[in-house]
RNA sequence: GGAGAGGUGGCCGAGCGGCUGAAGGCGGCGGUUUGCUAAACCGUUAUACUUAUUUCGGUAGGUAUCGGGGGUUCGAAUCCCCCCCUCUCCGCCA
């Protein structure tokens, strides 16, 4: 959520924020109708104080005249109940115009609300303009160098067969060759872009997930959480998944079933790790924090039917590291943190030897909450691409203010303004998918797959499948 | 699933129709005392929204907030209703 002040004192530069990336949300209205709730609210705060001021005066008084009610009979007590129907009259009346007021602001709160969760996060000044995913830059590219596993190295540039002398199978060939997933009974089981992994391949899958886990937490100080992944709508308001993800969540319907709330179930381990917070004020020595998780992710795919249907590209369960920071309201630390992130995915790529490339996103691809972000995509022999593994967005304090997550300058609850904490996010590593790269790049002549050693010991030591 | 008890400031905890934005304690901050540390004492210490003013750091005012939402009342932390959450006991259970 954007600050509603910046929004009154800089519209512009909101609009065209939403216009660069292409997010159609009416401004001009939610003004409007702010500017109205304002009006109504200063009339109704005005006539509360009056009213406040009414009752302390004549409070007291009331209250005396109550009691000698009690003891009062004939005139004297229709003189009585005569001042204190006086008494009453007048704040009474204010009653009813206070009432009126309030149904009109509650009439035009839910708009606002609304509005304002639409309006996004302007993009950073350096992000490139663009429409959609094709106007993405690429910043860097990496490939491994000479090896023993690979003892030419990869260059993306060239083919797989240049790269290491023999036409490689693409992953869905590999995993059926060497009996590592099945599909059909994935299928059978949960329906469309669903699968089963066996043997290697979930030992795989584990060792990857594994690794990236534990180096987070081992080699950069993460702290390892686990989180819920079925979380009440608040959360996915907050995180900035709803409302414009909606579509993109499973829903689990409990109060059809006498339940007081619905349930969604997460499509990443963001939203938990960022819920933890919530409505919180941490004291700024906290920070930063550091949180990594690993979590099933569940995603319908909605409105991409018929894009890459075969194979663990898209699916619509899968498991993820993902790690998120959370640090104090600075550019200058949020960008620092940016680019370690990324840093820390980027070694992890090398440690496997998987070419990837770093994208800079251009606005028309960032997303409500982001102001800027990085994809990193790992070479995909068997597409002949690279292909999406990592996404690493910048969100300033828009998430944090929709979650309500705040700290307090100057230490252990000591005095200090508050401020919304600044978060960022970034995937360490998001499995079956990248099984893609790892299969395809690490495939051998003789149709096994090599296992990078780092990943060995997660995998009993075995070195190689098939 | 059944039966009970509760949710009050950063934390603990009192209040159970007006004198309460809220006693007391702890913690934090400032000060006094003091070889140092500690202790003692004094002061201070919620958040959001909003208005005016401003030498843009403030200053003065208003409204709201005692889990959330509604209601009763001239007036609600306090009474009533709905919801959420926590705890205890029983049952079921990986």
């Amino acid at each position: 959520m954007i600050d509603l002040k910046a929004l009154r004192e800089n519209p512009a530069r909101f609009a065209l924020g939403a216009k660069a990336k292409g997010v159609s949300v009416d401004i001009e209205r939610l003004l409007q109708l702010d500017e109205q709730k304002r009006q109504i609210t200063m009339e109704r705060e005005k006539l509360r104080s009056e009213q406040n001021r009414l009752s302390k005066d004549a409070g007291p008084q009331i209250g005396k005249l109550q009691g000698q009610l009690k003891g009062a009979h004939g005139e004297a007590r229709e003189q009585i109940e005569k001042q204190l129907e006086e008494l009453k009259l007048a704040p009474a009346r204010m009653k009813a115009a206070i009432q009126e007021l309030e149904a009109k602001e509650q009439q035009l709160e839910p708009a606002i609300r609304d509005l304002l969760l639409q309006v996004p996060l302007p993009p950073d000044g350096d992000v490139p303009v663009g429409q959609g995913s094709e106007g993405n830059v690429e910043v860097k590219r990496w490939n491994p160098p000479p090896s023993s596993a690979l003892p030419h190295g990869f260059d993306t540039g060239k083919s797989f067969e240049q790269n290491k002398g023999f036409a490689g199978k693409g992953h869905i060939e590999l995993l059926a060759a060497l009996g590592l997933a099945d599909f059909e009974r994935g299928v059978k089981l949960a329906g469309s872009r669903s699968y089963v992994l066996r043997g290697a391949g979930m030992r795989l899958h584990q060792a990857v997930l594994q690794y990236a886990f534990n180096y987070m937490i081992d080699k950069h100080g993460f702290t390892p959480m686990s989180v819920p992944t079925i979380v009440r709508e608040e959360t996915m308001v907050g995180t900035g998944f709803f409302p414009a993800g909606r579509e993109q969540a499973y829903h689990v319907e409990e109060t059809k079933r006498g339940g007081g709330y619905d349930l969604f179930l997460t499509g990443t381990g963001e939203v938990g790790l960022m819920g933890v917070h919530s409505d919180e004020i941490l004291d700024e020595a906290q920070l930063p924090l550091k949180y990594v998780t690993v979590s099933t992710c569940y995603r319908r795919e909605a409105g991409a039917a018929g894009k890459d249907t075969a194979g663990l590209y898209r699916i619509h369960q899968f498991d993820k590291v993902e790690q998120v920071v959370i640090c104090k309201a600075s550019e200058a630390e949020s960008r620092a943190w940016h680019k370690q992130m990324i840093g820390y995915v980027e070694e992890l790529l090398q440690s496997m030897e998987i070419p990837y490339r770093l994208l800079q996103c251009c606005t028309g691809d960032l997303g409500v909450k982001n102001a800027d972000m990085i994809d990193i995509e790992s070479w995909m022999p068997g597409r002949n691409a690279y292909g999406e593994t990592h996404s690493a967005s910048r969100l300033y304090d828009f998430q944090c203010r929709r979650l309500n997550m705040r700290y307090r300058a100057g230490g252990d609850a000591g005095k200090g303004e508050t401020t919304f904490c600044h978060s960022l996010n970034n995937t360490v590593l998001a499995s079956p998918r990248f099984l893609i790269p790892l299969l395809e790049v690490h495939q051998q002549a003789d149709g096994s797959v090599r296992v990078p050693e780092v990943l060995r010991p997660y995998m009993g030591g075995v070195a190689r499948i098939g």
